[in-house]
DNA sequence: TTTCAACACTATCACGTTTTCGTAAACCAA
DNA sequence: TTGGTTTACGAAAACGTGATAGTGTTGAAA
């Protein structure tokens, strides 16, 4: 108690827990020991509580101050039965893509104060469910989510359902499906899909094949519809041979190669940029010119088209965009679900593409 | 009590409370509540004590099993006071090698029961600290950090030390510090830069040119050092006008253009594969050919060097397994810690780097 | 019959907060 | 003096868990 009472005693006092503590985090009851007070007092103090008086209050706080005194989120957490944490789960992160998805969540996130637990499931459904329960268990809020690959293909959506059913929101972006009713965000991809095979024709070019994922994965296959629409409705025949479905990226070159000697194809729509760039050097290979013999369009704008030879033009789908309203969709449910218990209107979102014209096509 | 007793009752419980509670998560209170037994009990039953008679040992754990019951991460975390999450601060996440590192931390990570919680200090000192100071109030066990450009610009590494002295565990990598004492991983970028500087002298390049960073990034200042030593253990003269510093990205292509004519240059050293793919399209733009007459190397084996026409040759420094060894590193001393308390002998590990020869480079 | 052990469980505390409620002491009016 | 209102603080509960330390009943050995 006369701790306090002269500078130099403080002072002093304060160097000798120093040197014994080393600093190490301080909680409310050391202060509250180290004070002689309670630890409600002190907890009250530093929420400047007019429940104490000024000298203790000042006092308090000083010490606090001294020690750095920040209360302890676990602890928070717990008590506030909210972390403040918002959980996204990808396929990859080496995926330019994916990493600008993860970029735009984080500022809104950040912006909100919340932070971001980020989890891969290596486009595996195992991994997926695994990295689901174990967030799912109190670590986060919500969850911002992309489905895997064999997730799309096995059609398993139980772990989804699951946290939905236990009161936690969830936001599926780019890879969603249509079997889980939460807020989305997406392209149209249909649609883009169909601009951008609509330009190939516009330019002139009649024979347009389509490089594609095999067809689980949502996003190929809406891409692919839009391939087929903007054909037919130009009158353009459309060949099953022209429509190309990769399975493993090593061994592609070989069955784009056979692709572009055999069918006179004048131009080519690429669900990814990877694919994209793998025909334009198949083609330089077998002695076309990309954009004169074959003109090449991709889906989704990242860093290859842009420093490929020459440049390619894509479709580009904001990945910050859709990470910036995913994060905002997610945070207003969060906030919000005190008032209106239960009033789910799940909405989905969908940012628009822009065709970005480069070298690729003429 | 005689819920359990006949199967018939035991079911019709269990759905009148799972329409009640809507598989709300359940907690070890409400299993007691519900069975009529203690909470200590329950515990106990879950985790197989023999203390606990066997007829209760399964009833609960049948419970408990249905009602998919997981114990809460966030008290879990309070009580003993780790929360098994790592926190990995980087300056930017849409970039290949960093992204790369995540995947590599995120895999040792996983393999011992660890989360990663992700920050970007978009290359601001602030941001830095702030994300440092948030993390460090409890939410996670350990550090995994590369200083943003601004960090290493000041020179101003108290958030760091602060968490050390906390008692925090710190493992940077990339761009570190002789400042802090810490685990590190790095590569050896001085003698990696002087590898590749050789190899392009052995191919009978004379005038090399170094495009690199500004001066206070420390990666870029070892790897200037290591052309520096090359050329000159070559008997080749050093000359400051060959080094190029870029502050800007966009606008960096003027600069280049610059020295790709007037210098007479037949070689260029880039401290990153953005910058080796902006020399390429700048070469080919005033009708150089790459490689013959102008080879170039790059720092960081990335997507670009891999897709870019002509290839490029690169020294590939794996990000996944700096992230590996970073996770390694860090999880050791969380693990070990309690045994013997502060016996620091910090580490740094340099992870051996290999030139990737391709088309840039004849 | 007493004593001791085994059995099967329960109470309590601790982790670090915040918040609600309670209560002495002091002051004031009647 | 009595009753009532401030003032300034403290006790305790709660969040969910797990460990430690009980506790009451039963059965068996002495």
């Amino acid at each position: 108690m006369p701790l306090l009472k002269t500078n130099h005693i403080f002072i002093t006092k304060i160097i000798i827990i120093n040197f014994t503590i080393m600093k190490r985090k301080v909680t409310l009851k050391q202060i509250a020991k180290e004070l002689d007070v309670s630890i409600s007092t002190v907890s009250k103090s530093l929420r400047n509580s007019l429940e104490i008086g000024e000298d203790t209050r000042l006092k308090v706080q000083a010490f606090a101050k001294f020690y750095n005194y920040k209360p302890n989120n676990i602890a928070l957490s717990l008590k506030n039965r909210k972390t403040k944490t918002i959980g996204i789960i990808i396929p990859e992160i080496v995926h330019h893509f994916f990493s600008t998805v993860i970029n735009g969540i984080e500022q809104v996130a950040n912006e909100n104060g919340y932070s971001v637990i980020i989890c891969l499931s290596d486009d595996s459904f195992d991994k997926e469910v695994l990295n689901m329960e174990m967030l799912a268990n109190g670590s986060i809020d919500g969850f911002i989510m992309s489905l895997s690959k064999e997730t799309q293909f096995k059609g398993d959506f139980h772990h989804i359902t699951e946290v939905i059913d236990q009161g936690m929101p969830v936001v599926m972006f780019d890879r969603v499906t249509n079997e889980i009713l939460c807020d989305k965000v997406i392209i149209d991809d249909k649609l883009s899909a169909y601009e951008a095979v609509q330009s190939l024709i516009d330019k002139g070019r009649k024979k347009i094949a389509l490089v594609t994922t095999v067809d689980y994965v949502s996003v190929g296959k809406l891409r692919t519809d839009g391939y087929i629409k903007a054909l037919l409705d130009n009158n353009i025949p459309f060949d099953e041979n022209l429509i190309i479905k990769i399975e493993d990226v090593d061994t592609c070159e070989i069955i784009i190669g056979k692709l572009l000697e055999d069918k006179a194809i004048d131009a080519v729509f690429a669900v990814n940029e990877l694919f994209a760039v793998i025909c334009i050097k198949t083609a330089n290979k077998i002695g076309l010119n990309v954009p004169k013999d074959l003109a090449v369009i991709a889906f989704t704008d990242g860093i290859i088209s842009k420093y490929s030879t020459p440049t390619i033009t894509t479709v580009s789908q904001s990945g910050i965009k859709m990470g910036n309203r995913a994060a905002k969709m997610l945070i207003d449910r969060l906030e919000s679900e005190h008032e209106d218990e239960e009033e789910e209107n799940y909405k989905t979102e969908v940012i628009e593409t822009h065709l970005i014209e480069r070298e690729s096509t003429n």
